[in-house]
RNA sequence: GCUCAUAUAGCUCAGUAGGUAGAGCACUUCCUUGGUAAGGAAGAGGUCUCCGGUUCAAAUCCGGAUAUGAGCUCCA
């Protein structure tokens, strides 16, 4: 006699154990025919799942996340059954859901093509139109893999082979296609009326590159075509602020086949590059750090003692000399040690904070490059911290602070935080570990940040933290990073005298806030479609002139911007005023400044705004006052 | 590095039976001196990424290289 309590506190009640699907009939039609699964104590579960206890049960339709999700995962499996239906020795592995959709691997003996991928979708809007009851059965482990083996299906049979002995496992079964699966699934296949097949990659077989290569198809699904509609429409418009074309169209920088993985900087992206590097160096000034400069070509000796050399050989680029091998150097860090060790360091010097804007190479994989995202070529805002075990926590903290201050004069709101722990290959006792890990979790924690644990992801030298942001379609690249390094301050020979007089070696912090500078404005020009405020606008007025008498006048107010500090340029083109308008806005400019007869006359300017507004009539002083005030405030 | 795709004028792109290249914008010149997102006319501009092959003939078909794009792996 199961007592069913619904979300609103209702309460019905059955003289027989009773399916979700039958509740949700008992409460509408319409809603039995929406119902996708269940939500039956907290715990989410096919629709055709009996009811025999008293229970809450929450319906899931297209409307609750966990119903798109739900609808994800389904269209994962009919996108397998239609691969398997025309592929038929095409076998399965994984199909998860992922943001916005679903992707699924399979092996096959070529790779699929975008044609393959129409014809699959075709096949899967068959599928769906036939209708195909979805049924959940369950096998013991062993007799799973024998199903599968008994198919064919080699992959499978391996995951759940991976599974402990005593474990059942769900299967759910489409026509004549069956997946292993923990479900819940939807009631059927003419419920997923709202996806799209994206995109074909190649994916190695349980994520490592020893591996073969599996061919992956990744889609995207929705409750409904009105949400896949708009979900195509954004990610088009996401497309247009991708900083790689705005660096076309705003003139910012450019990258050529002679140097793969180096930026070009242009004029006016260059001075968006300075605006940043000039902002942060202040930002280190006042927080205690010193800055330094240290070569860009290095012995090799000195990195086979650091044991880049060992580890990252392969990615250094070299040259040599008169029989010697330099490192173009990948990073600052051994360089920045070699300072801290001129000259014997008491405790008391502790913590010690080197900076450096040092122009670093890497000759990263070239399938790796991405626009400004990944380069070969960067300058990091990277600083080396120095200090003892017990200044660990307080310099971590600090950091942080000064991180998220940054991030939010910049304007970000979204930064995704990432504990890395211990790896199995590392160096120094697990007491300094913990010591480690402790501080920086407590840190993040102390803070009320968010942050995800990786296990096993930190450095060979200690754990990290990392500080992500998302470029315009969502994909998460690492900006800032906090690490403690036990490991070469020791190799490199760095120590100071301790309180007892006797020497020890420091522990070396290594971070960042904005990591590459490159990358960094990657975001950057992403994050404001282009459209810079004015503090790091490479031009931050226009002077337009209507007609020919008015150049001269015109000149001047350039002329007075110019030596109040403003980037100003002019334009006195014979052109109409709305061509030059019209131009202008488009090079997102922030202020343009018109002037004509009236301007002339009443020796005021008449200025208008990026988003088009007119300011009206002002003068010069006033102008510029607003101007300074809001790039003293980064508006 | 791996898988797939792409490479045509400064930019965005056409060029789908293999027969020595087109458009719009930009550029140059001329006319126009016009008040808030494109005034008009004329002109110039390309070794179709590079190397090789097939063919009487290759932007087009095939192979290779390079770069780029999407993903995977990696990222001190």
């Amino acid at each position: 006699m199961p007592v069913i309590t619904l979300p609103d506190g209702s309460i019905r009640e059955f003289d027989h154990a009773i399916s979700v699907l039958d509740i949700a009939l008992s409460i509408g039609s319409g809603l039995a025919k929406a119902t996708l699964a269940g939500r039956v104590n907290n715990v989410l579960v096919d629709a055709s799942t009996l009811i025999k206890e008293d229970a809450s049960l929450q319906i899931i339709t297209a409307k609750d996340l966990d119903g798109v999700d739900i609808i994800r995962h389904s269209t994962a499996h009919l996108l397998a059954q239609a691969v398997k239906a025309l592929f038929p020795d095409a076998q399965v592995t994984i199909g998860p859901v992922i943001e916005n959709g679903f992707f699924y691997d399979f092996a096959y003996k070529r790779p699929f093509t975008t044609d393959d991928l129409s014809v699959i979708e075709a096949k899967m809007q068959q599928l769906v139109a036939e209708d195909l009851a979805i049924s959940r059965s369950v096998l013991t482990r062993d007799d799973a893999v024998t199903f599968f083996r008994n198919q064919g299906e080699a992959y499978k049979a391996e995951i759940i082979e991976s599974i402990p002995a005593d474990q059942d496992l769900s299967l759910y079964q489409q026509g004549d296609f069956t997946d292993l699966c923990r479900g819940p699934h939807v009631p059927s296949t003419g419920k997923l009326n709202a996806f799209k097949l994206m995109k074909i990659a190649g994916a190695y077989w349980r994520g490592n590159s020893e591996n073969e290569m599996l061919q992956r198809i990744y889609g995207t699904a929705w409750g409904d075509k009105k949400e896949l509609q708009a979900y195509l429409h954004r990610l088009e418009e996401a497309e247009k602020r991708d900083h790689r074309k705005l660096a076309k169209t705003l003139d910012l920088f450019h990258t050529q086949e002679e140097a793969p993985g180096m930026v070009f900087w242009h004029e006016k992206g260059w001075v968006i590059y300075q605006q940043v590097e000039q902002y942060i160096r202040e930002k280190l000034r006042v927080n205690g750090y010193g800055e330094v400069k240290t070569p860009q070509l290095v012995d090799r000796s000195l990195w086979e003692k650091s044991g880049h050399w060992e580890k990252f050989g392969a990615m250094i680029f070299t040259t040599h000399s008169e029989n010697r091998d330099y490192a173009i150097k990948p990073m600052n860090c051994p360089c920045h040690v070699q300072i801290y060790n001129q000259g014997i360091k008491s405790y008391r010097d502790l913590p010690i904070r080197l900076a450096e804007f040092g122009s670093c190479h890497r000759n990263e994989p070239s399938g790796t490059l991405h626009g400004l995202m990944r380069v070969r070529n960067f300058v990091q805002d990277d600083a080396h911290i120095f200090c003892t075990e017990a200044q660990i926590q307080s310099e971590v903290s600090t950091f942080i602070d000064m991180l998220f201050d940054v991030y939010k004069d910049f304007g970000f709101e979204d930064v995704i935080i990432k504990l890395s722990t211990r790896p199995e290959n590392r160096v120094g006792d697990d007491s300094v570990w913990d010591k480690a890990e402790n501080a920086l979790e407590l840190a993040l924690n102390n803070k009320k940040l968010k942050w995800d644990l990786q296990p096993g992801e930190g450095a060979f030298y200690g754990p990290k933290i990392e500080f992500s942001l998302k470029d315009c379609i969502g994909r998460v690249w690492q900006c800032g990073t906090i690490q403690v390094d036990f490991s070469m301050p020791g190799r490199l020979g760095a120590t100071f005298i301790a309180e007892d007089g006797s020497k020890q070696a420091p522990v070396m912090l290594h971070r960042a806030i904005l990591g590459s500078l490159e990358r960094f404005i990657g975001i950057l020009i992403e994050q404001h479609a282009g459209t810079f405020p004015v503090w790091l606008s490479p031009i931050q007025v226009m002077v337009l002139d209507i007609a020919d008498r008015h150049a001269e006048y015109a000149s001047e107010i350039f002329n007075e911007l110019e030596k109040q500090g403003i980037r100003v340029k002019i334009d006195l083109r014979n052109e109409k005023i709305g061509f030059k308008i019209r131009e202008h806005s488009m090079q997102r400019i922030p202020y343009l400044v018109i002037i004509g007869d009236k301007e002339l006359e009443e020796k005021r300017i008449t200025v208008r705004t990026q988003k088009g507004d007119d300011l009206g009539s002002l003068s010069v002083t006033e102008f510029t006052e607003r101007l300074k005030q809001e790039i003293a405030n980064r508006i």
